[in-house]
DNA sequence: CGGGTAATTGACCCGGGTCAACAGCAGTGG
DNA sequence: CCACTGCTGTTGACCCGGGTCAATTACCCG
């Protein structure tokens, strides 16, 4: 597999962002495994209601923003790959307005505010990596309301692995043109706004059309331009390739 | 009508979050008012592509962001209402990913980051104050992607004038059980991801059921409570009452 | 082998979309 | 003062994408 993935991912991810000293890195790393938490698979993280506990690094494993509504309807909110940060400044907020869970076994650093400020504080490129990286995380959760207020079916879900997919590919965690898929149908129904019923015949025309096999855990996309133009793809929200400057002195 | 609505509302806003002393309130109104621009109903504010220019705050007048589909589909993904503010940071990133509009005729004042990022320096209760603004306007991002993904046609509709009613009175917009409501059909539409023919309709239900009456450009919602129970509106993502950490003067 | 979760299929239905016509009203210019 | 224009709201007829319900069929794992 993917050596990379196998140490800590937040500095490979916030290299996507920024450009990081070895010495911010080794900072990083030392930070992000003094306080793992395990959480098994389909387990919440947190919950909705609870005060916010403290910034997180998901290290292995996937997880999810969450929402459901009294009858039980359920939406995704947010997806997090190994590597995602999360809620650095939640805490300012009294509890929480969603939950965030679980998806597969998943390892988490969770790190105080104060310690992410203090290490922001001291390494302003860390702190553009993280400014940037909050930046995107809300481009994502517009692009996510367009998707699922807009699009039909079909482009939801292409949609929603063409994400999927960049994303990996960003932080090394593609292999040519596949990679892990853990989700179920459930899940990408959840994340899409549509039942479980209406991703499988979905998945079931892409699969028909030659633009994805997705069989077990694993997802491979043998004509991503085919799957970008099934729902007309555009990656300029995600902020993948952006200039970046030298900050100096103060974020 | 209301007085302090007509002054610069950014300092009411933020007091909605933290408390500001006198010279504060001073200090963001002179920086508000040093840099006006005008904009005329239904023009674009700042286009998608474009870089961004700086942040900015409503001052008089309702304006929203929007993304928009290559075939003309459009998602209104957020709502400004007198006294928002919006992309204290978003200069971190190299272009625009969606669209800001007008919506009524409009008055922003536009202001650099350097002078925020200063002002947030010299006073740490506006950055508080403007942070905890940032995790709503995330929060509120997430309900709407909850909204357009999981609701009814008339819970989508009920939850977002109840969304709007709240906000507004939550910064004196309000009068009574009523206030003023500048969106067309359309416009409604366009947030909750429907049809205009739909939302007609809906909305015709609703008058119906004498939950709500919409006429011009005037809301009127008699009995809140009743809105508030055709969608379980919960208003916790506003999160409008947290603790404070100082007690405040007065109001 | 048994139990549980995830994927698949079929039959049927409905919320909301589409298309098109029309009404109400404000603004604008003559 | 009215005719013209354009936007917004309203209505009707019809249709379809996707939901619902329920039964099977893989899998996976101990």
């Amino acid at each position: 597999m993917n050596t990379r993935a196998l140490g800590v991912p937040l500095a490979l991810r916030l290299e996507a962002y920024t450009t990081l000293s070895e010495e911010e890195r080794v900072r990083i790393n030392r930070m992000a495994r003094r306080s793992l938490r395990e959480v098994p698979a389909r387990r919440d993280i947190i919950r909705e209601g609870e005060p916010p506990r403290s910034a997180f690094i998901l290290l292995e494993g996937w997880a999810c923003r969450y929402k459901t509504l009294p009858d039980g309807r359920r939406q995704m909110l947010a997806l997090f790959i190994p590597g995602d940060v999360g809620d650095v400044h939640a805490s300012i907020l009294s509890q929480m307005d969603h939950s965030i869970g679980a998806i597969t076994a998943v390892k988490v650093a969770e790190v105080s505010r104060e310690e992410l400020e203090q290490l922001m504080a001291e390494h302003p490129r860390v702190r553009q990596g993280l400014l940037r990286d909050e930046l995107v995380t809300v481009a994502v959760q517009r692009e996510w309301t367009l998707n699922v207020g807009q699009r039909t079916a079909y482009e939801r879900i292409s949609h929603f692995l063409c994400e999927i997919f960049f994303r990996l590919r960003a932080v090394g965690l593609t292999d040519g043109h596949s990679c892990d898929f853990p989700l179920t149908q459930g899940d990408i129904a959840d994340a899409t706004g549509l039942t479980a019923v209406h991703v499988n015949r979905t998945l079931q025309d892409l699969r028909r059309e030659g633009v994805l096999e997705l069989q077990g855990r694993k997802l491979s996309i043998p004509n991503l331009d085919a799957l970008m133009g099934a729902c007309s793809f555009n990656p300029n929200y995600l902020h993948l390739c952006e200039d970046r400057e030298e900050p100096d002195g103060n974020d």
